[in-house]
DNA sequence: TTGTACGCGTTATCAA
DNA sequence: TTGATAACGCGTACAA
């Protein structure tokens, strides 16, 4: 493998100067430019990026938290994230925390040992209080989620908005009596604002909700079907229902379908994400603009890294969107 | 930031002492090693990985090439791989494709340059000849591709059982106009070998095929949906189809049910991949051991980084099976 | 416009 | 059992 020293050595000139051509900079005459790359191409001569890192002590490294990569929110997440830092120059790292908050405190000595340049977290496991000190190590953004506490840059989207615009659709539609489905995540505000919307809606509206309307610790198609299983029991069971993704919502047309239900004549279910399942099974949801929250996490990640500023909180908060299909 | 020096100097011993405790070295005192633990969490002090690269010659970090992750094959895939290398202690750098050759050839750098150790590919857009130089910095592994010449371990299906056992089912079910429906990318073998799989069946069961009952070029839902639209103004359809993939096959059995037909009576359809929209569906679909595939290439690549022996071919077939549900 | 010399933080070699 | 010293490959003051 070819060093600087052999590119030097074969141009006849100084390390130096081949450093120079390397990282273009100015001061060096077009024919020791042209001499230096001949003899970098002859070589087949590149960079040692591990050399590189210790010299300029940074990675162009940046480290991304997702729970799993297969849920198909993060991997969209992801997906447009990976696109946008390379095109920037930047590798990303996978990190799948799993849901584990051991995971994640594990992942978070990649910043301290100075593997990555900076964190994005997708989804937040621990105390920011745990978090907090890698602060000193690199910058850290959150997306998706949300904190008080944290003196980062977050992007999010505006959930309270998200369930109200929901639960307004369905009461618009008609329907008086509304169930809650949703998953319920530990330090989640995500879940909790949603609440808030679906409640704001139904005060607007003056209606009330029974207890038993309320469906928890649904995350999977499987849930779904046993939700609707659990609903159909009910002497006086919802008319419509909100749920918190659109796995879930599926496996509830599916199982009400199966059972001879209609849908929405017998049972309205509204989704959240607009994944490509809510698409097939025409799912009226509400979708979340996955690619702007990416690119702007990534993009205020890279502003971040590069203007070297301490952390500062800063807000990104984007707004939702109603799709109608044929569940409502 | 503190390094080994300052530690060190606090534990009044020198760096390569310190460097022996850290790397578990023998022959260092109990004492010492007390006293060099004591100075390490008191400086909050951890190695640099850069200066270890560089050092030592290796990354601790793979890419993994996908075509985009995204799609929930190629997702599973890296889930699992993500946390077999984890428990490694190595990283993973997600390199996306886009199905685009110089992105590929892009990303190959990244070994050249020593920023992975190795690379596993999960997809191949360039000829072999376009990677073979690469094998000079270091090991490849290609999962679930397969290429001739390539003298690397290769973990992949066996596609030919894949599309026969499917067709097989079909036949077993009483249908004789078998249809044929799936993607055709370029160099893939995936393809080809399915299909090879796919007549073999039908010669077997002494079927023939008209023309018209092949569909090419489908991957999306809504691809699928596009089929059924072209077979239902078949003057004579076929009565079952054969399917490259789960959300061609979900497209199509929703498109059918849109339309009135009734499945599998009208028409009957098999998927591919087994995945969690297949169950949603009751689709019919041969499954891919995907776990299995990711965990065995992973495996291998390791024990290649390790090894540092030359690169040689190895094959690992893995077999496929039938899920039955009711779309067949 | 070019080159010399030092340091980034580790670890391996050799000698003590 | 420990320590001094020389790499690993690169970038950048500083001097020329």
């Amino acid at each position: 493998m070819a060093t600087i020293q052999d590119v030097a050595k074969m141009a006849g000139l100084s390390r130096t100067t081949v450093s120079r051509v390397i990282n273009q900079h100015p001061y060096v005459t077009e024919e020791k430019k042209r001499l230096v790359s001949k003899a970098m191409k002859e070589l087949n001569y590149v960079p040692n990026s591990s050399a590189r890192r210790l010299r300029r002590q940074q990675t162009e490294t940046i480290a991304v938290y997702v729970p799993r990569i297969t849920n198909p929110f993060f991997s969209h997440l992801v997906e447009v994230m990976e696109k946008e830092a390379a095109k920037k120059g930047y590798q990303l790292i996978l990190c799948q925390t799993s849901y584990k908050k051991e995971q994640e405190r594990s992942f978070l000595e990649l910043l301290k040992t100075k593997q990555v340049d900076g964190l994005i977290l997708t989804s937040i496991e621990n105390d920011w209080s745990e978090i907090e000190p890698y602060l000193a190590y690199g910058p850290i953004v959150v997306c998706n989620e949300y904190s008080d506490s944290a003196q980062v840059p977050l992007v999010f989207l505006d959930q309270i908005e998200g369930g109200y615009i929901g639960t307004k659709h369905l009461i618009e539609q008609g329907y008086t009596k509304l169930g809650y489905c949703t998953g319920d995540h530990k330090s989640s505000r995500v879940a909790h604002d949603r609440r808030i919307g679906f409640l704001k809606a139904l005060n607007e509206a003056g209606l009330q909700m029974k207890d038993e309307w309320y469906f928890g610790g649904a995350y999977s198609v499987q849930d779904g079907k046993n939700t609707f299983e659990t609903l159909r029991n009910l002497e006086d069971p919802p008319q419509a229902l909100f749920t918190g993704s659109d796995e879930v919502a599926a496996g509830i047309v599916k199982a009400a379908g199966d059972a001879g239900w209609n849908v929405p004549q017998d049972l309205a279910v509204i989704g959240f994400d607009n994944q490509p399942l809510a698409e097939l099974m025409e799912l009226t949801t509400v979708e979340q603009p996955i690619e702007s929250i990416a690119s702007q996490a990534m993009g205020l990640m890279i502003e971040s890294i590069k203007s070297k500023r301490a952390s500062v909180r800063k807000e990104v908060i984007l707004p939702l969107k109603m799709i109608q299909r044929s569940s409502t």
